[in-house]
DNA sequence: CTCAAATGTTTGAGCGCTCAAACCGTAACG
DNA sequence: CGTTACGGTTTGAGCGCTCAAACATTTGAG
């Protein structure tokens, strides 16, 4: 099959009595060749085994058909898993789209990170970026876009609504308003909220969730609304839920920002099951941690994320002064099986 | 700083006054070139903002400078952390010698994968591969050793001692044995051990960590050995060690195979919380799982694993024909805090 | 029957780098 | 004082591809 040497256009080309620039347009412009011609060339192909060289593509067309992600140091924890399946969302997507992910190891700080970034755009590494993590006061974006790499950005800019950078995040407050909803529907009367310090202020993921609790709820009409804070640590979770719990006021339901915090509040609600009524807790992100607990959680739908990271970029590639562009998406929940 | 085009070998030359070949000697061989030379050429590079091409230099060296790695379809569960940690150790221990790390979305089947593989390789977007989740009846090395692909496995080549490749691993036994002695330290008498099916007979990830487990407990003669098996799901586990407990030989204390199986047998412990003495639980990978649940667990040095696994591909690129090589590196185990 | 427009194919140049070989002084040696 | 040797530098060629322009053919209109 394959040759001593590998095929290149120019041997190809021989075999089929074309020239090298036919063998390259049966292959990115199939339709300025004639049919017999293709069907010639492509058999030459196939018996040779040719591979078209990325190098010599990437060197000639000055595009890398890559993209680059950021390959994170040891996560905090449980949700570790939603960024593998980003990863493999983002392999896929890419590859039908011919651009391959490139993995680069989280620098030390942003300004680094940053740094990282122009050297792999610059040397021709990658065409673009794909920013995980965000958060409101990231200043990667605002370097990455006066450097004019492309990027994409797997969060929102939070508190940042004018930047014009291409986006894409998931809807936190649908999430949260899903699984109060839910819980309503199974005949909660209570229903507080578990989240992160500082959740009520600035815009943030942690506020964005609230919200969506804190709409539901409200509209029930079901009294004031109970909601304790806490890092994400299952321990501290756990403790602050205890202490809920054992107020006048204790909740039925717990919807929480996070299965770390959901696991802390599951502890507290068993340590409680003696006193008073069962407590159902829901978390955010259905790692399999909340599924083993037998809890519902907020799946984010990263799959779809990851392939709209994908065609944001694509689009951009092919229109690079097209206007930004920032896509919500809806998780849903996932009930424990 | 940076030019309207970008710098290239040969504008840096013009700059320094000396010969395109020069620069890429001050690059690449810095003793090949004069003192006053370096510095002169140094500073046109550092002016200039020049950043050499990695398209034309793998064209012209036909190496790529990368290697692939699979990115993981949605993972069973709990462990998917360890294939995170993996990526960044890779990626930081690539950067370290040279090399990206490019992703690769797993494919259908193994077949399908080594085609993959294979494409990446002959296309020159990678020179090598670095291989996961590798099982007793993979065909993946045969095919890649086949293919004159390179490449280095994180697993041991089970049941194919002779399997000529570099490969890492965990010793999974040495983690069981860490786990049985620190129980008998802390004063448990009867270790059992919950692993998946199949553990006890061929050679693989499962009968290994179990064999860590049986040469201690045997070791320490404290009456016949209890065990039990069940898939990796947090609820069959948690059924199969209700039984167990339910026994009269019932153990006061489990090794694990995995976090997930910790998980349910954490739970069934916690059931029979009531009835006889506690039972103490320790699991394996050191997921944030067992953080959370306060279980002891066998943690596996990834970052480790992954920069031997650099330095065995980087070794081999040196010298192609020096025998296969396979590195076992220990765990430890990671007390809850 | 001529000329222009399609259609299909080839040619030339160049992307930015590295290799090997050639080159050029100068120092060391006989 | 010619010859060799050597550190330092340049030259030529080529890696395998794509672009733009040039070149053949064929076709259809006038």
């Amino acid at each position: 099959m394959a040759q001593n040497d590998p095929a290149t256009l120019d041997s190809v080309a021989a075999r089929a009595g074309v020239s090298r620039q036919t063998v390259s347009n049966v292959l990115r412009h199939p339709t300025r060749v004639a049919d017999a011609t293709r069907d010639r060339v492509l058999d030459a192909i196939r018996e040779s085994g040719y591979r078209p060289s990325l190098p010599a593509r990437q060197l000639a067309t000055r595009r890398a058909h890559a993209i680059a992600v950021r390959a994170e140091r040891q996560q905090d924890g449980i949700s570790g898993l939603v960024l593998d399946a980003f990863y493999h969302g983002l392999a896929e997507a890419g590859q039908h789209n011919g651009l391959r992910v490139l993995l680069y190891p989280q620098p030390e700080d942003e300004a680094a990170e940053v740094a990282t970034i122009d050297e792999l755009v610059h040397t021709g590494a990658a065409d673009a970026v794909v920013l995980t993590a965000t958060s409101a006061d990231d200043e990667r974006p605002a370097h990455l876009r006066d450097n004019g790499t492309t990027f994409c950005a797997f969060g929102r800019p939070w508190g940042h609504d004018d930047a014009p950078h291409d986006w894409v995040d998931v809807d936190g407050a649908v999430g949260t308003s899903l699984a109060v909803r839910h819980l309503l529907d199974s005949g909660r009367r209570s229903i507080a909220y578990l989240g992160w310090p500082g959740d009520g202020a600035e815009p943030s993921t942690g506020s964005d969730r609230r919200r969506g609790w804190l709409e539901v709820v409200g509209h029930a009409a079901l009294g004031a609304p109970v909601e304790a804070h806490s890092l994400n640590d299952a321990a501290a979770a756990q403790a602050a839920v205890a202490e809920l719990l054992g107020r006048p006021d204790a909740p039925d339901a717990i919807v929480c920002a996070s299965d770390t915090l959901a696991l802390g509040a599951h502890r507290a609600a068993l340590a409680a099951a003696g006193a008073g009524a069962p407590v159902t807790v829901v978390g955010f992100d259905a790692t399999p941690v909340a599924a083993a607990l037998g809890l519902a959680s907020v799946a984010q739908p990263i799959d779809q994320v990851a392939h709209l990271c994908i065609d944001l970029l694509t689009g951009r590639f092919e229109t690079p002064d097209r206007p930004a562009r920032g896509l919500l998406v809806p998780p849903v929940l996932r009930l424990p099986s």
